[in-house]
DNA sequence: GTTAATCATTAGATATGCTGATGTACATGC
DNA sequence: GCATGTACATCAGCATATCTAATGATTAAC
């Protein structure tokens, strides 16, 4: 009959704790008291560990003289310790985890989050589970951070709208507003046929522009684009230099800069929603799904916070 | 029903080896005919990991897509792969030590052992073993070792004949001998009744001064000293500055030094025995084994070496 | 819609690990 | 010296765990 011949992959903990109990009890019985195990067992683990390692681990007086460890039992125990203290480390570290305190974290965005929901966001969840690792990628091209999504580069990610092959919680709408020269405008909504004589100023081609100009396109305007900028500041600062004017998404505008003025438009836009996202399926951290939580949170007080301004400001 | 709650203690290293390794292939089936296993062995395997964290390690999307980690999972894979490693390096250490290649040693010695043996058998180990952690402890008197050897404090020691409850390997036997200025006497044996009337220095009592002392009584003298120092080469000078002769145990004598000359005794006085003692039925590590052997390897050349001067010398 | 690939589940065989009883070795006390 | 007590080892029996083999359920791809 052939034995099958253990290593060290078969040690268990149960091994090392019954070492350990055994050595600084003195006898098997009583490691086999406090362990909850009967005097046989805690011979048999002794004797399965003796097989794992090839060595006797204690030396048996015989008679009612206590057990002593070996030398090879004393070096056992000390490494067997070390790695008990590290499986308990372990533990914590995987609670830490499960409560979303550790762990590291990638997190796509866009500029107009990247400036105003993220901050916040970052913010709060820097406060509260400090030790999470974020890493922000920020990209202007939607496909780019759907693609890293995809490739789990990114764990969540800011995204316009939905796509496929992605769950998401939505985080707010962000309405597309004009922005004109104070004064250029009766105050309040204006309406999109107005703008057919007027020189634009918009983004260079990306999902926000598409959509704003296939707005524009569809209620019967064929934007004149004179500048194209994917800086906020720099096209709020062209309509202020009279070289036009510019729709942008509400996010994408200083609201309360005096030099500029805002005005809804009617028929509007539809407004982009933004909403972060994760691969379908995919399991997220803890501190993934707290960094969502947040985000929906600061996404809700955004909206309310944006809300106003946008009413309120053409009747002022 | 109630059902056995597990922990983290439960974990095994096939647990983390089979997580790793249907990470590492993507699916269970690979994973399974990897390790040798059948594919519900590792689901089973998997679950039963699955039940010891608390949580899925793994996203199972169905259908032939490959299985991919949890964030869970990889922070539990990444800390397993840490165990397991270390697992492995205990391995190696516990190699090393079985081949007394690491470990601790304390050896116990006296003074004329710590003058003549000694420093061959520690250049021997050290240079066989150099990182044998050694530390040595010496006293002359002969309890202060047992007790020592005894309580474990020490691992081996030199010791002057046997003691009971203690195992022992014989090194050597030291004869003693007369040391006396040259001339003082004939070249050759010296008888011990001539010693009748000679002034006698010796050594402060202990077990070897005793021994010495017994001997020389049960010839018929009873030795006068008009001086005792435990310093061997103190006795050498006095002897060489005529204050009297002394009898010591030919290890404690610089044989080639031309300025005392040597003589044996008859009767004999009966030669003490040095061994290398540890405690009855305590295993010795195997670094303590290597010490054992190199002190005999070194006690029978010193043997070879003792005898011939004392033989050899008073016919020059 | 059918096929192929995947994991889960089930049932049964085998191995493992435990309990309880017994065997064996040794020290201690009379 | 012999009886006694205390300890570890061993054995038999049982419960449980773990593996294999077969089957079921799910999903992608054609």
């Amino acid at each position: 009959m052939l034995m099958y011949m253990p290593t060290l992959r078969d040690l268990e903990f149960r091994h090392i704790v019954a070492l350990d109990t055994v050595a600084s009890e003195g006898t098997f019985g009583r490691a086999a008291d406090r362990l909850g195990y009967t005097q046989s067992a805690i011979s048999q683990q002794i004797a399965s560990l003796e097989r794992i390692v090839g060595e006797p681990v204690f030396d048996r007086p015989g008679g009612p003289r206590p057990v002593e460890l070996t030398p090879f039992g004393e070096q056992l125990l000390s490494h067997g310790r070390r790695l008990l203290s590290q499986l308990d480390g372990i533990g914590n570290e995987l609670e830490r985890f499960r409560h979303g305190d550790v762990g590291r974290l990638a997190v796509g965005t866009f500029q107009s989050v990247s400036a105003t929901v993220l901050p916040q966001v970052v913010g709060r969840l820097r406060k509260q589970h400090p030790d999470v690792e974020l890493t922000v990628f920020e990209s202007d091209h939607d496909d780019e951070l759907e693609e890293r999504l995809a490739s789990g580069e990114l764990d969540v990610s800011f995204v316009v709208g939905e796509a496929a092959g992605f769950e998401s919680r939505q985080l707010l709408t962000d309405p597309f507003v004009l922005i004109a020269r104070p004064g250029q405008f009766e105050p309040g909504p204006v309406a999109v046929s107005d703008l057919l004589d007027e020189p634009m100023i918009g983004q260079h081609e990306n999902s926000c522009q598409l959509l704003n100009e296939a707005g524009l396109r569809s209620a019967g305007i064929d934007p004149a684009y004179v500048f194209r900028s994917n800086d906020n500041g720099t096209v709020a600062a062209m309509v202020r230099a009279g070289m036009g004017v510019a729709v942008l998404p509400l996010l994408c505008v200083e609201p309360d800069d005096p030099r500029t003025a805002l005005h809804p438009l009617v028929p509007a836009i539809s407004a982009r929603r933004i909403s972060i996202a994760w691969r379908a399926g995919r399991t997220l951290s803890p501190a993934a799904d707290r960094f969502v939580e947040l985000a929906v949170e600061v996404g809700a007080e955004l909206a309310e916070r944006i809300a106003a301004p946008l009413v309120g400001r053409p009747a002022r």
